[in-house]
DNA sequence: GGAGGCCTCGGAAGG
DNA sequence: CGAGGCCTCC
């Protein structure tokens, strides 16, 4: 028990009162994950079996590190521990119980994505407008009641809700949400919401399932229990009710995900659930200098609902933060990359210890730019997953497939990708039938008797052979690894050589990331049982279990390039959450960015902002550089801005405010933006890299200077000219320009050839509509 | 059937 | 400005 001597009094007091309800206030940088660990090993030191404890957490990075941390204190029982994210814990025990409600345990988890298209489906076939039924407002509305634990049937029974809906126009939103929820249903599918959503009702309906649940999670530990929702809080209230040994651990000043339904009062009203609670306020930061604990304090002091605290660190006073005006959104990122260059230098600092901070992700454009010009190397955290790239997501959805046949949303996805004459028609119709006959997608096409009887026989034997692929994949799911299946479909499917059959960079880019998924696939296979899996028993490794938990992986889960790890951070602010940094810049101060203008309408979620900006400050250890720009380009206009509020709210005596000029900024000062359009383009020319439409339009030109008049004409299906191209011969296109024949399939008059151009790579094209000349005969 | 052009529309955040 | 949807043309 040595470990209890690294913590400070407090941190101490609560990692060693291990019963009963606890809530610990844990200031930023205060050693809040330190005392979750501690806690949770002296747990288990203190007798407590690893199977009673669940710690809940919002990121897989967090479940993983902390995992590992415990296991250097306790050895490999950590392995036991029930920790992961709520979404993850849960799925998990909805595989099991599943069948209670309904499902089945190898039920589809549809990412946002997913749920987003099959809205889009609902909204078509239900005829109605998705201009006032925008997807992503229904998706909000639905989300909003799920998190609340309403039905879709009382959703369509509540006439609150109903009128609410008339008064914005949009009276068949229960009708959407019905529909939604019954496709789901009959995908055997389950949306992010839903995974919270059946285990409330999952405890809720079978007071058996609950008791086991209460008995094996003796003690709980719920991290940033400032963002649960109503739906999380009311799961961990009942599975807590028996022992109520449960420990929160939270920080109001930190509760930045309110817009997605977290709760701030699930913190607030704690001591009304728990009227016996203790509380344990962790106040001094370790993190940050004088300086920036002093500001942020500042800061948040101007919010109304806050939990009484006052963190306060022993650190040295350290730099004033500075303040950069910039006239431009790329002087900005200029100025930034100056500034990190120079302190690199100055302080012997390497790139590593620098985050770049935004409100939105559209700002890091201007910021790259800069460090471009700068070479300084960075990564970007967020944005698009690697798992929904398309071309990752086409090969994820056969495997779906295999696992669960009847997820709609990855049988659109691959039906006809690659090619393979199934159509829109072919679909719409499968799905009007399935529809009507209350039968799932799948079962559609995959009945012989409908098969023959509804589609005419050309159309029934490609679905036939579909079908029978998707069937010859299934017969091995169980009987090979993971790795040798997702490799056999990946050819199989004729996926992998579509990709490969496209040069250009974009398409060998696609081929990397199968191949790098594939990859992925192996490693999965040769790894020892899972790290940051729950283990009951181990599982074989076979594809439905490397697949089914996908859509809950973020990209944060599978980066840590060893050998390319000292970038510069660029990360939104919320991304941050959890993160420190020696040196952090936060840019784009400005009113209507941050705060965002969509949040100025209330209070509260201008408090939010300020949580967030409070956030933001206090990632740094070292030093906080704050920029803004007078104008910048929005949406494609050029907006003006006034700096943020948020800057006043920092006393004086913290603040170094200085306008900067960048050393070369030649080109983003001096260019007015208001007539961006030739400049831009004189000025790309003028720095020697040529875009893509200047590249097209010398080709068009060349070419069209070539052509003798009246050669266009020459070239139809049927003609002679056609007869004479094979593979390898040398043609001309009007705009692709040169370029070699190097397949051909299909028959006359539909064939179709694929042409490796000089300069637009790989193309196919039908030799009846495009009109290739013939320049060279094929070599020998 | 698919690529490219044109147009509209959104615009924050993540398991 | 960019992504995504629809239309056209090959």
């Amino acid at each position: 028990m040595e470990y209890l001597n690294e913590l400070n009094g407090e941190q101490r007091k609560a990692v060693e009162l291990l019963d009963g309800p606890v809530m610990i206030i844990a200031g930023a940088g205060s050693g809040k994950t330190r005392v979750l660990t501690y806690r949770v090993a002296h747990l288990i030191n203190s007798g407590v079996d690893p199977f009673n404890i669940l710690a809940l957490t919002f990121t897989n990075k967090a479940a993983k590190e902390m995992r590992s941390r415990i296991e250097t204190m306790v050895g490999p029982e950590a392995r036991n521990i029930w920790m992961g994210t709520f979404h993850s814990v849960f799925a998990k025990i909805l595989r099991f119980e599943g069948e209670r409600i309904g499902y089945p345990s190898n039920f589809t988890i549809y990412d946002s994505a997913d749920s987003k298209n099959l809205i889009k489906a609902i909204l078509k076939e239900e005829g109605l407008d998705d201009k006032t039924y925008k997807p992503n407002l229904v998706l909000n509305r639905i989300s909003a009641a799920k998190t609340n634990l309403i039905s879709a049937n009382e959703y369509l029974k509540n006439d609150e809700l109903f009128t609410e809906d008339r008064m914005s126009a949009k009276p068949k939103l229960g009708l959407v949400y019905k529909k939604y929820s019954d496709r789901l249903f009959k995908s055997g599918a389950m949306d992010f919401d839903d995974l919270l959503y059946w285990t409330n009702v999952l405890l809720r309906d079978f007071p058996d399932v609950l008791n086991k649940y209460q008995d094996r999670f003796k003690s709980i530990m719920v991290d940033e229990y400032q963002d649960t929702n109503y739906s999380q809080y009311l799961i961990v209230k009942r599975l807590a009710a028996k022992f109520e040994n449960i420990c929160v651990v939270g920080d109001d000043a930190q509760s930045i995900y309110a817009f997605r339904g977290a709760n701030i009062e699930n913190i607030l009203n704690f001591k009304k659930d728990y009227p016996d609670v203790k509380t344990f306020k962790l106040e001094q930061n370790y993190r940050s200098t004088k300086h920036i604990v002093g500001a942020a304090n500042h800061v948040i002091e101007h919010n109304k609902d806050r939990l009484n605290k006052t963190v306060w660190t022993s650190n040295d006073d350290g730099e004033l933060i500075t303040v950069t005006r910039n006239m431009t959104d790329n002087e900005e990122g200029m100025s930034v990359a100056q500034s990190i260059f120079q302190t690199k230098m100055n302080e012997q600092a390497t790139e590593k210890e620098f985050a770049i901070l935004y409100r939105t992700n559209a700002q890091s454009r201007s910021i790259e730019e800069g460090l471009r010009k700068m070479n300084l190397p960075y990564r970007i955290y967020g944005g698009l997953s690697f798992y929904q790239r398309a071309e990752v997501k086409n090969l994820v959805s056969y495997f779906r497939m295999v696992i669960n046949p009847q997820d709609e949303e990855a049988l659109k996805r691959v039906i006809n990708y690659p090619a393979r004459g199934i159509g829109k028609t072919t679909l719409e119709k499968a799905i009007v039938l399935a529809n009507d006959w209350e039968k799932d997608l799948w079962t559609i096409i995959s009945d012989p008797i409908t098969r023959n009887s509804q589609f005419n026989a050309g159309t029934a034997s490609k679905l036939e052979l579909f079908v029978n692929m998707i069937k010859s994949f299934q017969a091995e799911l169980k009987t090979v690894d993971a790795y040798e299946l997702g490799s056999k479909i990946a050819s199989s499917s004729g996926l992998l050589r579509d990709l490969h059959a496209d040069k250009s960079p974009e398409g060998v880019s696609r081929y990397e990331n199968i191949q790098e998924l594939l990859n992925g696939l192996k490693e999965f296979v040769e790894d020892k049982p899972g790290e940051d899996e729950i283990i009951d028993e181990p599982e074989a490794k076979t594809l439905d279990l490397f697949t089914r938990d996908i859509a809950l992986l973020t990209d944060s889960d599978k980066d840590n390039d060893p050998n390319n790890n000292n970038k510069v951070s660029l990360m939104t602010i919320h991304a941050s959450k959890g993160l420190e940094f020696p040196y952090v810049h936060i840019v784009g101060l400005e009113e209507n960015l941050f705060p965002s203008q969509l949040s100025l309408s209330s209070r509260e979620e201008l408090e939010e902002e300020r949580r967030l900006f409070y956030v933001a400050l206090t990632r740094a250890e070292k030093k906080v550089n704050l920029s803004y720009a007078v104008s910048r380009f929005r949406w494609g206009n050029l907006v003006h801005s006034e700096p943020s509020r948020f800057i006043e709210e920092i006393p004086e005596k913290h603040l170094n405010v200085n306008a900067s000029k960048p050393i070369s900024s030649k080109n983003s000062v001096t260019s007015p933006s208001w007539n961006r359009k030739p400049q831009l383009r004189t000025s790309t020319k003028q720095s020697g890299t040529v875009s893509r439409a200047d590249l097209k339009s010398r080709n068009l030109t060349k070419y069209d200077d070539s052509r003798e008049p009246g050669e266009l004409d020459t070239g139809d299906g049927t003609s002679e000219h056609v007869a004479r191209m094979i593979v390898g011969t040398e043609v001309i296109h009007d705009k692709f320009g040169k370029g070699e024949i190097v397949a051909m399939e299909g028959d006359a008059p539909n064939i179709k050839a694929t042409v490796a151009f000089q300069g637009a790579g790989n193309k196919q094209l039908l030799l009846k509509f495009a009109k290739l000349r013939i320049v060279g005969k094929a070599k020998q």
